[in-house]
DNA sequence: ACCTGAACACCGTTCAAGT
DNA sequence: ACCTGAACACCGTTCAAGT
């Protein structure tokens, strides 16, 4: 923020600020970078090398590669829709959120904690999403009290299925030691819900159902 | 296995096989480090330091370091209290697991992405927890086909859960930015609940209320 | 103010050489 | 079969020196 507008002021005018470093122009470069290589490939110094700067260069915008990752996950944040919130029924609304927020991070696992450990202060894409799920609930009815008890435990489920999006089809596949537990591996095999779902997205389906309609009833 | 299988035959009688290096043992250095120093501690050389052996050998027993995740979080699924799917009401048996499972984990992190991403090949104490809380649902009345996604989605609401034991306190103060969202803001500020629970505990609590509620009504 | 280049203290993993 | 010691290809971060 201050780097940025530090360097607005030297700028010249009519010059496109584009070519700039800064946390901006990072935090663009990295989500190229692993949207290209993943995760894996998102280190300081190949992030360096892709602005066409020394490593140690980056660490006169950003203090730290956690704060990198923090900036990285704040611009996602404005990617999870909250629109549903404005003109839809609570129960749609959440549905709507809940789906948009894991999909966007089912790609970007190593934020997770990022998201859950670190405190919102300086996020402002992640205040504003917050915010609208809030006014949501109240429009709903819901008590001020309870609200955030009630987006943390919806935020917990996204966050828990986020991953398994990401888990291999055959992750229950018991292999040799099967016998030694039947009625799983029985239940394994017969896994299978109604309609066209994959597994990951009828488990996901499933519990954000009960989650809706058992937090509805608590509303009260 | 099958290391372990060979030294016990080369093993004289009488002696104590404690002191040999083998899956079980690094298996427990591991945790002993672990829960000494935190998981930033678990490297492959201090483990091997802590087990007074170059960090080399550690690789005639365990593939990478990724299989000593799994063998570490395999060992801890042992700690996770399934007893009461025997003996109580299914939703009071899904609401003692679930607490366990989170409060075992909660102090793992790092294992998370490994259980939510792994095969259970070969992870016998954690195809017993499975096992034993399949059992549990079956008694209970459910389906074969949907017991499996029911599972999932429980343990991604746990997964989230244990994250959220970890949070700082203040993770959602809005620093300066409060402004920008102040029904969050005052969410915030007006969280409550009626007992004596804290922050994580009342939105465990109320989620895993809810998605206990809503999964029995949908076992019909 | 912002960059470079060298350096530091680590990582996980491989592999020839030993016993 | 299992170990050691050296080596490899990396990490994130710091800091003096430049402009």
């Amino acid at each position: 923020m201050k780097a940025a507008k530090a360097k607005a002021g030297r700028r010249r005018a009519g010059r496109p600020p584009l070519a700039l470093l800064g946390p901006a122009q990072i935090t663009r470069a990295a989500l190229k970078l692993v949207s290209r290589d993943g995760y894996k490939a998102l280190t300081m110094s190949k992030l360096a090398k892709s602005l066409n700067v020394a490593p140690s260069a980056l660490y006169n915008h950003v203090r730290s590669k956690q704060e990198l990752l923090r900036l990285v996950e704040d611009s996602l944040m404005a990617r999870v829709d909250v629109s549903a919130f404005l003109d839809q029924p609570w129960d749609q609304a959440v549905s709507k959120w809940a789906h948009s927020y894991r999909d966007v991070f089912s790609s970007h696992l190593p934020l997770i904690p990022v998201i859950a450990l670190l405190p919102v202060t300086n996020a402002p894409q992640t205040l504003l999403m917050y915010e609208a799920v809030t006014e949501g609930f109240l429009r709903a009815g819901w008590r001020s009290a309870r609200i955030i008890d009630a987006i943390v435990a919806l935020e917990s489920f996204i966050f828990g299925s986020a991953y398994d999006v990401n888990a291999p089809s055959d992750i229950f596949a018991p292999g040799e030691l099967g016998a030694t537990a039947p009625a799983f591996s029985s239940a394994v095999a017969h896994r299978s819900n109604a309609g066209q779902l994959n597994d990951a997205d009828a488990a996901f389906s499933l519990g954000l159902a009960a989650l809706i309609a058992g937090l509805a009833t608590t509303l009260v």
